[in-house]
DNA sequence: GTTTACATGTAATCCGTTACATGATTGA
DNA sequence: TCAATCATGTAACGGATTACATGTAAAC
């Protein structure tokens, strides 16, 4: 299996999505907004353009006037990507693995054809419901094995998962009747 | 400041500190439970089996019944790590970062000293609290700059911190209560 | 004139992933 | 006997973190 490309790439692509911006630029962004969680270090930041650039899915051009800086903007390769990345199917796996990152691709879905946001919100709303499932099944299962602590943790993730669930749910409803 | 031990790590020692296990036994804890979050792979257990045992927090002894194995147990450091790492308070961008890691000190607080789980929920509210509010802040900032569905990812995570900070609240009382 | 903010990078180190390698035991 | 499972490791590679390095521009 070909190497997954990892989140940072993606979340710096669907900010360039919506316009160029330089390295300090996306920093700041992640500093500043709810994206925290990607890091804002230039020793990710600045490499992680470096291997975009490579692999042509962005294009820098340095500018002059006052600092010197570099800005980047999305090539139709780097428009592509995005696009292939956004529109996979959404598994079970991927929200145990990490569902950030499926939340990380609806945030970045602006740009998609019409339709494709309540498509997303439909599959989204089937997975969604299926992990609560496997959650529940595994609660049933172990129950009786684990701490009280490791219970309650268990509890607040069956909790959210289905916080989860149920936002989706509504809101791809929401967005069919729309 | 020291680099953080990996996440992995804090997931062994817990498992460990549950009973003695060898690198498979956690492997397959990793591969069939909610843990599933954290690698299964070989590559990243026994290399982190082989530190923690390095670093004096876990220690190993070969089993020659049947199949060769190494059973795994906490040391008298192991334990007092895990302690350590529980107890550290919980800051509002512990939740930023990467929720789920509270959440794993939270199911590996079983054998921490009595009263210990209530002060735990109760940090943890406050934390949860303060987070939902900085998300609706930046939200009231932001909502007219991003796209709609950069505003429905946004709007999913209002909703899921706000579900955590009720869930941990509502816990925190009930446990205050017992 | 000196601090603060702007702006981009590199080097060392550590960790995770993927893939490879090895061998024993059990069960069909 | 042949496949599946048990069981442990190593090697190559890529990416993140931390710290270091450098320089410009604005503000006070």
């Amino acid at each position: 299996m070909p190497r997954t490309r990892p989140a940072l790439d993606y979340a710096l692509l669907g900010l360039l999505a919506r316009g160029p911006a330089s390295g300090y630029d996306l920093r700041k962004i992640f500093q500043t907004t709810a994206l925290g969680r990607y890091s804002d270090s230039p020793g990710s930041i600045y490499p992680a353009l470096a291997r975009l650039e490579r692999q042509g899915l962005i294009d820098g051009r340095t500018e002059q006037s006052g600092h010197r800086r570099r800005v980047f903007h999305l090539t139709m390769r780097g428009r592509h990507a995005m696009t292939e990345w956004i529109e996979q199917p959404i598994a079970v796996d991927d929200l145990l693995r990490d569902a950030a990152i499926v939340d990380l691709r609806l945030a970045f879905m602006s740009d998609a054809a019409p339709g494709q946001l309540e498509g997303f919100l439909g599959q989204y709303a089937r997975a969604a419901a299926e992990y609560v499932k496997r959650l529940e099944a595994g609660r049933d299962e172990f129950e009786n094995a684990i701490s009280r602590s490791a219970a309650l943790a268990f509890e607040l993730g069956i909790t959210l998962a289905r916080a989860r669930a149920s936002w989706v749910r509504t809101t791809a409803s929401a967005e069919q009747a729309a």
